[in-house]
RNA sequence: GCCUUGGUGGCGGAAUUGGUAGACGCGUUGGAUUCAAAAUCCAAUUCUUUCGGGAGUGUGGGUUCGAUUCCCACCCAAGGUACCA
């Protein structure tokens, strides 16, 4: 029989979930430690053995930090709320929340088969109403909050109103989405009520306002950028162009510098803050303000190099740009217009990513320079975006490559302001080491003081300021899609009201149809009660109102990332059915200690969470303004697709190595049909898919090889591996083990189950060493030094690895243990039981029955970590190479200390290194450590 | 395009952070055990070689007594690129 892990694994999880093991508790004199996993979005095909890796190593971190004597906050969750279920619903109408339902349950039962130490007493789903009732509780405190540059924090908007009910808009310094007109307190005053709300509506953190969508009029409804293949709608192909619509957004980017600022005291991943740090992208510079000839208004850019102004030579403006259209001179107007209407169907990505073909259109306009007041030709070009900075760019052909290109392209003038530099084949980029020149004023000076200089007189003049600018963008919030939270937010003659939080949840409504209404709603337009049930009901009755007219409510819903924004705040107080969390609660878990999850998520997830952790800082509702103290990427595990190659146009299928003899197409083919050798079950094949029972094959010695391929593991590629088979086969221990073994835990990898049975005979091999003829057999007897040795070797290199996440390392050094053990014949209890608890976070159920067998009647989650013993690890004299001439290598004993004498006769006694020095003395020993690395002659 | 990461045997990966490249595992080969197979155990395994050696960490340079490690340029792959989660 030997090592029964099924039933093993299954008398352990049963154990820890009747026992509750593993639930924490919220007040303990224990020092606390909170390990976060990013909770899973429940998909259609399951758990794959990707999934787990990250969950593995938070579980072996928590079990480690228990043995260490903390108390442990492990939780899990769902984040369920998502594109697929609804998508699943269109298809086949049946609720989202029963797709859902039934993926969680699978998830669940996989997840269980891991053996995981999760809390699930405090388990949260997103699309649960009790869970999203708080949601949509942050959501209105958003929706009533401004963020003042004088505290430098979110604050109530009725300090706001308070403000504006004794000062107007004088020394207002609040963060607004464009630029308001000034008021006095009295003309404040005399506003009506709507007015009021208008101009609180350009203060509020969470504000309607008008952006862009990528709209498919056939489908009549927006889409994400995930559903737009090559241009045009997966569903059904059709056309997808830009639109503007009045969207709920997020003022995200009046915290652009405390999140660019917050990140130096993290200990996330370097590059992962340096891609945080490059999203928010700050970057100094100046407004820049021109007018136009003939034309009202004024032309705004952004231009990190003011310094540059007087090499402009003409302005470029995003063609989304509001003056585009007005400006226009007539005989312009037919060219300008399709190329705005051509760059709509473009995507964003498209229009930037592409430098080799350059395009814009001449408008016919002028715009007139600040300083110089000479005419500057007005270009539209899609390579300005209307999101970034002012949407319109001086062009400065001299100092900017793109602008040069353009330059060349369309023949337009190009004046170098730079002493000395040639720009006959490129422009001249760099910032440092040059004088400005033919500038007027700036003639001579550098860089950082032409800066200076150039920005005083803009504002002397009022054309201009020095000012800071954010790549970053407010973040749309509003999703024409059935499941997701609802807003909880109603219209007044037009005017978007708050519900109260008394009346929360508002709860999702039943709908007939996912699909936009046929009058172009949004899905939750389809709902017949909804509106009446609950803004009659809550809004009318509770006397907000007391007239019956219709109350349209939002029919948006929140995006994906609304929910997994707070989540893990909910954690730590999840029955809580009076706060979003106790203050009890969060002052005892304060924050999340380590945080594991994937770098996909680095610029959106782990962005907007700090953004919403901060502002409920500011409101006093949370103690810190970081939530996640340590974070660590975990690499995907890539799945190896197999592929087939059909010859064009026939149905013939021609082996891997054979291909190149023939025109071929690859065809993907489910990897389960496939051997560890390549070779293709053929009968399988023919079963698999009725398109491949009539085909026939070019072979290769009677065989079929496909080829491989490396990408993401993903249902529809057909090489999802399961971990349940994998459970079945060798046990979750060895499925733990063999993910933490496979590579370091931040890189991404293939996944090849071929390595596996390698770490299953290394747990068969520890079971049978402790077992005799399958009686558990231990003595109490002491053991060998060599076995001590071998032990304490083991719990320093286990216990720094852990600490250091380098969990594939502690995998090796466990099977060198068990080796040496093995070879020692070593079964005595004094090495059994600490390297069990060792073990245990790795291998969670078979060190637990371990401990059962040595007699504990208490889990091995309770005993303390072993420490090891510094003396049985003293080193022993080693036979060091020494290289000589980096050449010939020959060998030396050496102690671990030496003195120059030593060396010296070490060297001379030597007999291949007297002949390759023919009795010279070496002119130099090099000695590293105790030990001689090189001799030079 | 831009941002971030990675590239070491047949394969996954080690390398005390500038000091014996290839730990550990898989695979392969040979052997032991067995009627036989599975399982298990032992040994070999970077390539090449005229058996002296030679080459070798994506490519090409550089720094250094010494480079997988540091610097420069390039090639390839993965993730993100603002409505997938």
């Amino acid at each position: 029989m030997g090592y029964n892990f099924l039933e093993i694994e299954k008398k352990w999880q049963s154990y820890w979930a009747k026992n509750q093991t593993f639930k924490a508790n919220n007040k303990s004199t224990l020092p606390k430690y909170y390990v976060l996993d990013m909770f899973p979005y429940p998909s259609g095909a399951g758990l794959h053995v990707g999934h787990p890796l990250g969950y593995i190593a938070s579980d072996i971190y928590a079990r480690y930090k228990r043995h260490k004597g903390f108390n442990v906050l492990h939780p899990q969750g769902y984040d369920s709320f998502g594109l697929p279920a609804e998508q699943y619903a269109i298809q086949t109408g049946q609720h989202p929340n029963l797709t859902t339902e039934t993926n969680i349950s699978r998830y669940r039962k996989q997840l269980d088969k891991m053996g995981f130490s999760f809390d699930w007493s405090r388990e949260v789903r997103t699309s649960q109403a009790d869970f999203y009732k708080w949601t949509q509780w942050i959501f209105l405190l958003l929706f009533d909050s401004y963020y003042c540059k004088k505290t430098n924090s979110a604050q109530p908007i009725e300090k706001l109103v308070a403000h504006f009910e004794t000062h107007g808009s004088v020394n207002l310094n609040a963060v607004c989405d464009k630029k308001t007109s000034s008021f006095s307190r009295d003309e404040w005053i005399g506003f009506s009520h709507l007015e009021k709300q208008e101009v609180l509506l350009m203060y509020r953190l969470a504000y309607l306002s008008e952006s862009e969508v990528n709209w498919c009029p056939d489908l009549g409804t927006v889409l994400a950028n995930d559903e737009i293949v090559s241009g045009v709608s997966e569903r059904g192909g059709y056309l997808v162009t830009k639109k503007k619509m009045k969207q709920w957004s997020m003022r995200i980017g009046a915290y652009a510098e405390r999140l660019l600022e917050g990140l130096n005291h993290l200990d996330w991943p370097e590059s992962l803050k340096e891609m945080q740090r490059n999203w928010i992208g700050k970057s100094i510079g100046a407004n820049v303000s021109f007018d136009i000839q003939d034309h009202e208004g004024k032309i705004e850019v952004f231009t990190t190099r003011p310094d540059t102004l007087f090499g402009v030579t003409f302005m470029t403006l995003a063609p989304e740009h509001p003056l585009a259209d007005i400006i226009v001179s007539d005989e312009q107007k037919t060219e300008v217009a399709a190329y705005v209407e051509a760059s709509a169907k473009r995507s964003e990505r498209d229009r930037t990513a592409d430098v080799k073909s350059i395009s814009g259109v001449f408008t016919g306009s002028y715009a007139i320079h600040p300083l110089t007041k000479e005419p500057i030709p007005i270009w539209i070009g899609d390579y300005v975006l209307a999101g970034y900075g002012k949407g319109a760019v001086m062009a400065v052909p001299c100092g900017d490559q793109r602008d040069f290109d353009f330059a060349k392209h369309f023949n337009i003038q190009i004046r170098n302001i730079f002493e000395g530099a040639d720009i006959t084949n490129e422009a001249f980029v760099e910032k440092r080491k040059i004088k400005i020149k033919d500038s007027d004023f700036l003639n001579g000076l550098d860089y950082e003081e032409a800066m200076i200089k150039v920005i005083d007189r803009l504002e002397q003049e009022g054309s201009g300021e020095g000012t800071i600018n954010y790549r970053l963008r407010d973040a749309v919030f509003s999703r024409q899609r059935y499941w997701g939270e609802p807003i909880p937010i109603y219209y007044k003659n037009g005017m978007p009201v708050a519900l109260k939080p008394e009346n929360l949840p508002l709860v999702l409504p039943e709908v007939e149809q996912y699909l936009p209404t046929p009058e172009g709603a949004p899905p939750l337009g389809n709902a017949t009660s909804w509106a009446w049930d609950t803004v009659y009901e809550k809004v009318v009755h509770n006397s907000e109102l007391n007239e019956t007219s219709v109350f349209p409510l939002e029919l948006n819903t929140m995006p994906g990332w609304a929910g997994s924004s707070w989540y893990f705040n909910r954690y730590m107080d999840a029955d809580n059915q009076q706060v979003f969390v106790s203050k009890e609660a969060v002052d005892y878990w304060q924050n999340v200690d380590l945080y594991i999850g994937g770098n996909e998520h680095a610029t959106g997830h782990l962005l907007y969470s700090r953004f919403w952790q901060k502002f409920l800082f500011d409101l006093n509702l949370l103690p810190v303004d970081e939530y996640a103290k340590k974070l660590i990427n975990q690499g995907m595990i890539l799945g190896s697709s197999a592929f087939i190659y059909r010859k064009k146009g026939t149905q013939e299928y021609v082996s891997k190595n054979l291909i190149k003899e023939f025109e071929v197409e690859p065809i993907r083919v489910d990897i389960s049909m496939v051997n560890n050798s390549d070779e293709l079950d053929l009968e399988a094949l023919k079963k698999w898919h009725p398109q491949f029972s009539n085909t026939s094959f070019i072979l290769e010695n009677g065989v079929y090889f496909v080829g491989r391929e490396v990408e993401k593991m993903s249902k529809s590629k057909y090489n999802v591996v399961n971990p349940d088979l994998i459970c079945e086969q060798y046990g979750a221990d060895t499925l733990r083990m063999y993910e933490m073994f496979l590579g370091p835990l931040e890189q991404a990898k293939p996944w090849n189950t071929a390595g596996i049975s390698g770490v299953h005979s290394f747990l068969k091999k520890l079971w049978k060493l402790y077992h005799k003829s399958e009686e558990f057999h231990v003595s109490d007897g002491a053991a060998s030094k060599e076995s001590l040795k071998s032990l304490h070797q083991t719990i320093k290199k286990v216990t720094e690895d852990i600490e250091n996440f380098s969990f594939n390392t502690c995998i090796s050094f466990f099977m060198i243990c068990v080796n040496e053990l093995t070879t020692q014949k070593c079964n005595e209890r004094e090495v059994l039981e600490p390297l069990a608890v060792l073990l245990s976070p790795f291998a969670a159920h078979l060190s637990e029955e371990f401990w059962q067998l040595l007699g504990h009647n208490t889990s091995i989650s309770l005993a303390s970590f072993p420490v090891y013993e510094p003396s049985y690890l003293v080193e022993s004299s080693k036979n060091y190479p020494v290289s000589f001439n980096g050449k010939m290598k020959f060998t030396v004993e050496l102690s671990l200390e030496l003195n120059p004498k030593e060396i010296q006769e070490i060297v001379m006694n030597d007999e291949r290194t007297q002949k390759q020095l023919q009795g010279k003395v070496p002119k130099k020993v090099i000695v590293v450590l105790g030990k001689i690395i090189n001799i030079v002659s």
